[in-house]
DNA sequence: GTACTTATTAAGGAGACCATCATTAGTACA
DNA sequence: TGTACTAATGATGGTCTCCTTAATAAGTAC
């Protein structure tokens, strides 16, 4: 995906696409025989046994007990090593940090939740995020050194490089090689995205735009903002600034959230986190004063999501974010102003992944990333740890 | 690019994507060296060779003579043989039918434009496409056996296959095979595409966006239009209907001609399309009434430009279309604009392909779609008029 | 226990790549 | 004119990967 350009090259090279053929055959899928799995990657039996035969060496790929009570001889099954290897993604946002194991296919092991302060300094948040690290690794009983990739999202411009610009919710994210911090911290592979970006492609991968390649995701909370998947890929844009049309005035994006944070409904000296709760219940009852202000708040909504429309046409627009847990309130009004608007109305839901979104984003980016370690480089570095291939008993 | 993913495959299928490889680096350039074109591809000479014999055979490449002077034997060198087939690009405007005649390396070898009224019955307009496209074989000295593809732009709402949903410019434009239509006509594969996509494409491969992967085309002219290229390849969207920010209220697009159009320094009486001309042309001058026009349509301009560029962060935002003659006195206030909003400001350029932008985007997709050809499938119908190569005279 | 069905294993062969080396066709210069 | 030098060519042999085909193996069905 990432790492496979379509370059030729000698015969290795063949095999190094059969292989991730085979791979992109096996992973997320039950055992299958050889017979499936050549018929699936266009090889010749004799040739689909060679390249499982090489990959069961190198540890990826296991062979599982056959089925009984098939016509014929039984087939082996081969099965991909989802617990080869250990993946965590991290969600850094200014009140939280969230991380979550996973295996190779993206099952989720263990996760952790720790609050944080918006204004910590730098030092106090880096440790915060190495310690809920950490404690996923402890909770699935694993140690730093199974770790194979650490992909964290987070808010601001964030580079292709893993560098943060700047971030308007954390004020210590700011001209920062995070990147280069947290891999000082942790033995692997770091990968940094924006939170929203991850968001996205976790809809895409897992959520309600599955298989969707061009995707629009609106975050709606406490902050506003948007991650695009284009063409079946995260889209970054040249300066990684792509998503931000917060920034464009005549959305009315900045001050949306305040439609609902204020409106008449919210107790007074409610916690800011929990006012808008306020409001989408109250109008989820018809509550005049709630209705009114949910309703300035999905016309604010709705400039923001028709430009994006407009302008990529794309299959499904995601509401995720805090605020979609109300995704019944918001969606009507939403979906009313963008039908007078758009050309053509793309499919309209709310996110199902709720506050996990994120997380899992980040696992599903690092899986993206995995083919790097299929053939990588001899430097024991990139070398994921190679168990040795359990041979399952056979009778004899 | 198109037709080739990255899947694995026997051995022919090796050899496919080194001959590409071949073919990409001779493409447009010089006559090559075996040895210079090892280097490029990344093979060995002896497998170069190989590869560049059959290629000869086939009639993709063509040895020319060697040049004298070189330290040591001569190098044979080679050249992609752009002549060996050939192209036509038509724009289908409301007013006006450009076509124009290339080879396979998108050098431009004749070219036609003829009016048309925009209300024309269907079969006038397909019979004034047909005629644009024999005179440009004409001047060329070339029949229809001899075009490999038709690529068209036109103006509305084209799906991939071809198929045109509406135009608002053009009436006959309506729930309509177009490509289907013009297979008829036309003996060889037919493509159709929306005018601005391809303008951005143009743009991108050989206008002032040459080699930038995310592009913002912005036409300008009596119609508002956006053309978008992401990571390289243009961006249709789900329903083909991407780039129609015009339909946002907010942008004022719809009307924004109109400022120009229309403004106190404009004859009475004048055409509409000598219209705005007028207004730049007292703006460049410094005239008050013309710069306040200058000034509100840029303002509308910036709005829909700023979504763009704050939603996908291209490198660069190319200003084209017919008011793009007078970028000169656009872009400075545009710019201003943009630089009040913009997270990251991309570069900022008027198109330098002017009337043409549409015709040579649409040879140059016809281009990308050339990979089509090289290992077609032998089927007489995709199979391109193969000629015996030319084999240079060589001392003996 | 025999027939049938499906997988496995083995053998032979072709295609595509690479490394190496002797050969060739020029230039440079005495 | 002839010799030294240079750089590309052409030919050989070897390796790798894949494919096809045919013989063998391990089950179920009856």
């Amino acid at each position: 995906m990432s790492s496979l350009s379509l370059k030729g090259g000698d015969l290795s090279r063949l095999r190094q696409l059969n292989s991730v053929s085979v791979i992109k055959a096996l992973r997320g899928a039950e055992p299958t025989t050889l017979s499936m799995l050549a018929e699936r990657t266009g090889l010749s039996r004799p040739s689909t046994k060679d390249v499982v035969d090489e990959l069961t060496g190198l540890g990826w790929v296991e062979e599982v007990p056959p089925t009984a009570g098939t016509m014929g001889r039984p087939a082996r099954r081969y099965r991909f090593r989802a617990d080869g290897g250990h993946l965590v993604g991290v969600d850094i946002g200014a009140h939280n940090i969230r991380a979550a194991l996973a295996d190779l296919d993206g099952n989720v092991l263990a996760e952790t939740r720790r609050p944080a302060r918006p204004d910590a300094p730098l030092e106090e948040r880096l440790a915060a995020i190495k310690r809920a690290v950490m404690s996923c690794l402890d909770l699935g009983g694993l140690t730093m050194s199974d770790l194979w990739m650490v992909a964290v999202g987070t808010t601001g411009l964030v580079t292709p490089e893993g560098h943060i610009i700047m971030s308007a919710s954390i004020p210590a994210w700011k001209d920062l090689d995070l990147a280069g911090l947290l891999g000082e911290t942790f033995p692997c592979r770091v990968l940094i995205e924006n939170d929203s970006r991850l968001a996205a492609l976790a809809e895409t991968r897992r959520g309600v735009a599955r298989g969707a390649r061009d995707v629009v995701f609106l975050h709606v909370g406490r902050r506003m903002g948007t991650g695009l998947i284009l063409d079946g890929k995260l889209h970054r844009g040249f300066g990684a600034a792509a998503g931000e049309i917060v920034m464009l005035p005549e959305t009315g994006w900045v001050t949306a959230p305040e439609d609902l944070n204020s409106s008449a409904v919210v107790p007074e000296g409610t916690p800011i986190e929990d006012a808008a709760g306020f409001t989408l219940a109250a109008a989820r009852n018809g509550d005049a004063a709630a209705l009114d202000a949910v309703g300035r708040f999905t016309k604010k909504l709705g400039v923001g999501a028709a430009a994006a429309i407009l302008l990529l046409d794309p299959e499904i627009v995601v509401l995720g974010g805090g605020f979609s847990r109300s995704a019944d309130v918001l969606l009507p009004p939403l979906r009313h102003r963008l039908e007078r608007v758009c050309l053509r109305m793309p499919k309209l839901r709310g996110s199902t992944l709720g506050d996990e979104c994120v997380v899992l984003g980040a696992i599903d980016y690092a899986i993206d990333h995995l083919d790097q370690f299929f053939f990588a480089p001899d430097g024991p570095a990139l070398r994921p740890p190679v168990r040795p291939a359990v041979v399952p008993e056979r009778t004899v």
